[in-house]
DNA sequence: TAGTATTGACTAACTATTCAGTCAATATAT
DNA sequence: ATATATTGACTGAATAGTTAGTCAATACTA
C-alpha cells in the first residue's frame, strides 16, 4: 500500500476503470483498456484484485455510491426538494462529460440479470431512491404540502418514471425530453400538490 | 436458397440466435454459440452475414418486429385497449419462456448508444408503442371515454412508465411489480378516465 | 453445366490470467 | 548500529484458451 492516502492504487485502479468505460463501453471493455489508463502494470490489477469481474464489481459499488450521494438534495420544504431530486435525476440536458458514464452504468444495469453482484448494487440504489421520495412525500404530507398520497406507492411509481425517461434518452434518438420532464413535473403538480 | 419456404435458413439463424442469446445473453455471446444451436455450419452465417454485428442487426430488427406486433390488442372502447396494452407491457408475471430474451433485448437496448442501427431500431419501437397509446387516447377522448389531455405528452408518459417498471423489474431483486402495477392503472383511472 | 448453398480446416489477433522475479521499505536479531 | 529476514507493491514476459472471420473444396439444385 502506498503512503500518500488510504488507498491510492485502488482510487486510481477505478480511476482508470472509469476512463476505460467512458471510452470503450462495457461490452467490449477489456483489461487491457482498464491497463492502458493506468500508469501502472497490468499485472498489478490482479493483484488487487482476483479477477475482471470482482474489479467491475468493486468499480459498481464505488460509482454507484457517488450516484446514491445524488439524492442529497437539502433541507428546504417538501416540494421544493423532490422538485430538485427530479430536476437532477431528469436534467434537460445531461453533460457531455457524464454522458459516457451514465451510459456504461446503464450497460452494467443490463447486466444485471446475468450477475448476482451487479443485480444486488442496483436493488439496493433503487431501494436507496424510492425511500428517498417516499420520505419527501411523507413530510410534505405531514406538513401539509402534498395530498394525503399512499407515499410508498407514489414514490414506486415516480421511480420508475424516472427511469423509464433515462433509459429512452439515452438508447433513443430525438427523445423529446422536455416534453417527458414536464410531464413528470405535471404529474406532481396534479397528484400531489394541494 | 432452400426450397421449403422463402427464407428458411435465414429463420433458422435467427431462432439459433434467439436460442443462443437465451443460453448466454448478449455481452457474452458468441458466434460459436449461435452456431451450436444452429444444425448447419458456423461459416454458413458468414455466407449469409457479412459479420456478426450485421447478423445481430438483423436479428433485432426480426425481434423488434415482433414485440410490436403484441401492441395491436383489438377493437374494443378505448379504455379496455388501453387496459389490455398495458396489461401485456407490464404483466403480473413473465413467463419462464419468454424471461431470457426480454433480457437479451434489455441488454440490446443498452447497446444502443454505442451502435446506431440498433438505436435506430429502439427509435422505432418507441416511436410506434407512443403512438399507439396516442391513438388509443385520441379515441377515447373523442368518444368522451377519456378527459380532454394532450394526447401526445400522456402517452409519452406512460411510455416512460412501461420502460422503467420493465426495467426495474429485470435488473432487481423483489420489485414490486404488483404494487407498480396498480399504480399503472390508478394513473390511468385518475389522469384520464371521465 | 452453372450457379447457389454449405462445409471443415484454418488463422491471426486478442483474451484473461499466471508467474517468476525485482525492489524498496520495514521489522528483527545481534 | 549493523546485518539479516520478511514483507507488500509491483513488473515483463509468457501461457493457454477463445475470438471473429477466411477460404478452398464440395455438395446440391435448376
Amino acid at each position: 500500500m502506498n503512503l500518500d492516502n488510504p488507498e491510492p492504487t485502488k482510487v486510481a485502479i477505478m480511476e482508470a476503470t472509469y476512463e476505460a468505460l467512458n471510452k470503450h463501453g462495457y461490452s467490449s471493455l477489456t483489461i487491457q483498456d482498464i491497463a492502458d489508463e493506468f500508469d501502472r502494470s497490468k499485472s498489478l490489477l490482479y493483484y488487487h484484485y482476483e479477477s475482471k469481474e470482482t474489479l467491475l464489481a468493486d468499480f459498481l459499488e464505488y460509482t454507484l455510491q457517488e450516484f446514491i450521494s445524488e439524492f442529497e438534495v437539502g433541507e428546504e420544504e417538501p416540494s421544493i426538494r423532490l422538485e430538485r431530486l427530479l430536476d437532477r435525476l431528469v436534467p434537460e440536458s445531461v453533460d457531455t462529460d457524464s454522458y459516457p458514464i451514465q451510459i456504461a452504468l446503464l450497460e452494467l444495469r443490463a447486466q444485471a440479470p446475468h450477475t448476482e453482484v451487479y443485480r444486488e448494487r442496483y436493488s439496493e440504489v433503487d431501494t436507496v431512491l424510492t425511500e428517498t421520495i417516499e420520505e419527501i412525500l411523507q413530510q410534505g404530507i405531514e406538513r401539509g404540502e402534498f395530498q394525503d398520497v399512499d407515499a410508498e406507492s407514489e414514490a414506486q411509481l415516480l421511480v420508475s418514471m424516472i427511469y423509464g425517461t433515462r433509459v429512452r434518452r439515452f438508447t433513443t434518438d430525438e427523445f423529446p425530453v422536455e416534453q417527458n420532464r414536464e410531464m413528470l413535473f405535471t404529474h406532481v403538480d396534479r397528484q400531489l400538490l394541494v
